[in-house]
DNA sequence: AGCACGCCGACT
DNA sequence: GTCGGCGTGCTC
């Protein structure tokens, strides 16, 4: 046995057990290498190990007692992460079904299942301190968790969830009541939230009710308040959990209640592979026999069909009847004033509102004053060098910058190109709705509310400084929606409807439905038909604008829509992403896997193209998407296509199961 | 992920 | 002739 090197422990004389472990590096896969250790030290499968792989070292983890004793030199475990924090065996079964299902590595998913600081020790210390006190679950496998399930058992869709459908009020009711009755029944409840400020608005209403008594495991809090807060629902001491997507992994104890609360938010969804989605995950555990709670004000496609079909159960709020906002779809083919953003009838819907002394708010979904800045003679565009896509002028500053990337540099006078200095502004952002509301309406105060703005000053202190104004206007992007301190307004103008429908993503429509309905939630519900929604539009017929205006007729046209094109949730979706630092090559290993998988059967495949993003931070990306009937299938006909794939390690593949955003 | 091994183009 | 490019493969 030779062990190179400075090694902590000299294991030359002592007797020696082997360990197959699972090696937490993407590229290597499920295959499990040998390790050794002094035979005094047991580990149990699911331990987090640090073990030298190739010239460096890799977090590992233990699958069991290597059987077999390899004809060859085998190096030793170095470090072993607390035991302390080893999870349950059946969540160890499950999350491994898990990540079988995104065709992630057992490794890869079992590391979810750690907080993400964890003491460790090394082997010589562990022989010191006298290893066998220190390991709970090695021996005992924990037995609490209802019915043992082998992995997933059936599929993910079929298991049992309560719909809450309504406002937060309502939502948090039945929430909060659900949770009493699973903590007297001695069961613990976790509560997960889509993004940290939804979280924060939360912990109000669980700390009024429960207080003291829920543990953060949001990924803000820092890593040992949370590994501390892990740790209590993991020995059942502590018994609210409540944390933002990596939560749904907690391995807390006696789980008897899963709350998944905006179920339709895209924030639910990792944007980074594994592209795990909170909301699998949580339906996974009610495999485990928690029950699964799901709420929003406005459902995904998804959820209304399992509702409508009654495969979920739900609680719907009653609607608020009298006192509808009045609605308003303006179609810009119609109203063009020239260049102008607000259109003629917006404006007078504005000026009524001001003269009620109401507030309105002015909603774009786009940064900066020009969303492409181009050379009149030439007519090439400022591209950012890293990216690749158009960069936004900024006036205030003088600025151009990535909105991808976040490269800024000072707007050019004349063009590199041909040395021209006639520009070309094209697309407008909130920068120019600004400036065109001041000469519009030059008596009304105004603020921006943009990523921009936020860099110098706190959103709350802007939204307070709204609050204070009456009349006043809010020009905005995206950032409002979810403000905890966001004022009720008597006016709501959407600029412009059409860039959410214009992405190439057969969930745009939902999403610009989705965000149409939240803007319209921001009007004050006390002033009934007195405040108005506006939309701006070129596609006034769209499902998606008169769904938000007048109620959930948007649903049905969808569901028709995905039916026929066979896209969920009539059909399954995986996106594989492609990345390389030469465009050439993300390419071609894009176009042969298109290519093997066209001859599949009962796979469609979409693409291969440049991603929505086509190069981001020097990094090219492609994108095939697939589309089949039912996820076994289409998973298997995927894995099978990229193992086929020769392999390039110039070129970086993503698999993106059940994909929600595109990027 | 790193890092060596190995097979084709510019150069002392 | 060699130096060095990175494409390919391996890691217990």
């Amino acid at each position: 046995m030779s062990v190179r090197g400075h090694e902590v422990v000299s294991l030359g004389q002592m007797d020696l057990r082997y360990y197959d472990i699972l090696v937490d590096v993407p590229a290597v896969g499920d295959r499990a290498f040998t390790y050794c250790c002094p035979a005094e030290i047991s580990l149990p499968r699911g331990a987090k190990v640090r073990v030298p792989f190739a010239r460096t070292k890799a977090d590992g983890y233990v699958l069991g007692e290597s059987l077999e004793k390899l004809p060859r030199d085998i190096k030793a475990i170095e470090e072993v992460y607390d035991l302390a924090f080893l999870p349950p065996h059946e969540l160890l079964d499950l999350i491994e079904a898990l990540g079988r299902y995104h065709l992630a590595t057992t490794a890869a998913a079992w590391s979810y299942l750690y907080p993400p600081v964890v003491p460790k020790k090394s082997l010589s210390r562990l022989l010191k301190e006298g290893w066998l006190s220190a390991q709970p679950h090695a021996s005992t496998p924990v037995d609490d968790c209802g019915e043992s399930a082998r992995g997933l058992g059936g599929k993910i869709e079929d298991l049992p969830v309560l719909y809450v459908w309504g406002g937060a009020d309502f939502r948090w009711h039945h929430y909060l009541r659900l949770a009493e009755e699973s903590l007297r029944a001695g069961k613990a409840v976790l509560f997960l939230l889509p993004e940290i400020k939804v979280l924060e608005g939360a912990l109000a209403r669980l700390e009024e009710r429960f207080p003291g008594e829920v543990s953060l495991l949001s990924s803000e809090t820092t890593g040992l308040a949370r590994r501390a807060a892990w740790l209590a629902l993991l020995r059942g001491e502590a018994k609210i959990g409540a944390g933002t997507r990596s939560a749904a992994f907690a391995p807390v104890k006696d789980l008897g209640l899963v709350v998944l609360d905006e179920e339709s938010s895209p924030s639910h969804k990792a944007v980074e592979w594994p592209f795990f989605d909170a909301r699998t995950v949580a339906l996974a555990r009610g495999a485990m026999g928690a029950r699964v709670v799901f709420g929003s004000a406005y459902p995904s496609v998804e959820a209304f069909l399992r509702i409508r079909s009654a495969k979920w159960l739900c609680v719907r709020e009653e609607s608020p009847g009298p006192g509808i906002p009045r609605t308003r779809i303006i179609d810009l083919k119609e109203y063009r004033a020239g260049r102008d953003i607000i259109s003629e009838p917006l404006r007078e819907e504005l000026e009524a509102a001001f003269q009620s002394g109401f507030r309105a708010v002015l909603f774009l979904n786009r940064r900066g004053d020009s969303s492409q800045v181009s050379c009149r003679d030439c007519g090439s565009v400022i591209l950012c060098p890293r990216c690749g896509v158009p960069m936004v002028y900024h006036s205030k500053e003088m600025e151009m910058a990535c909105h991808t990337c976040g490269y800024r540099e000072d707007a050019p006078v004349v063009c590199p190109k041909c040395s021209g200095h006639n520009w070309r502004f094209s697309g407008v952002g909130v920068e120019r709705v600004e400036s065109e509301f001041k000469r519009k309406f030059p008596g009304i105060p105004v603020l921006r509310l943009d990523q921009d703005v936020t860099r110098k000053t706190r959103p709350s202190e802007i939204l307070e400084a709204f609050g204070r104004l009456s009349p006043g206007c809010l020009v905005c992007t995206q950032i409002v929606l979810g403000q905890s301190q966001m004022p009720r307004v008597g006016l709501v103008g959407v600029l412009s409807a059409d860039t959410p429908l214009s992405i190439p993503d057969f969930r745009a429509s939902e999403r610009a439905y989705q965000l149409l309905s939240n803007l319209k939630d921001l009007l004050d519900p006390g002033l009934g038909d007195r405040s108005s929604f506006v939309v701006q539009t070129r596609n006034p017929d769209h499902h998606a604008i008169k769904g938000a205006v007048d109620g959930e007729s948007f649903y049905e046209t969808e569901l028709q829509m995905r039916r026929m094109l066979g896209y969920p949730p009539f059909g399954k979706f995986i996106r594989v992403r492609f990345e390389s630092r030469s465009f050439e090559k993300a390419k071609e290993a894009a176009s042969e896997f298109a290519s093997r998988l066209s001859k599949a059967e009962d796979v469609t495949v979409l693409g291969p193209a440049a991603a929505p993003k086509p190069k981001v931070r020097g990094v090219y990306r492609w994108h095939v998407a697939l589309k089949g009937p039912d996820h076994e299938s289409l998973a298997t006909e995927c894995g099978r296509a990229l193992e086929a794939l020769q392999r390039r390690s110039s070129v970086k593949v993503l698999v993106d199961i059940d994909p929600v955003q595109t990027e």
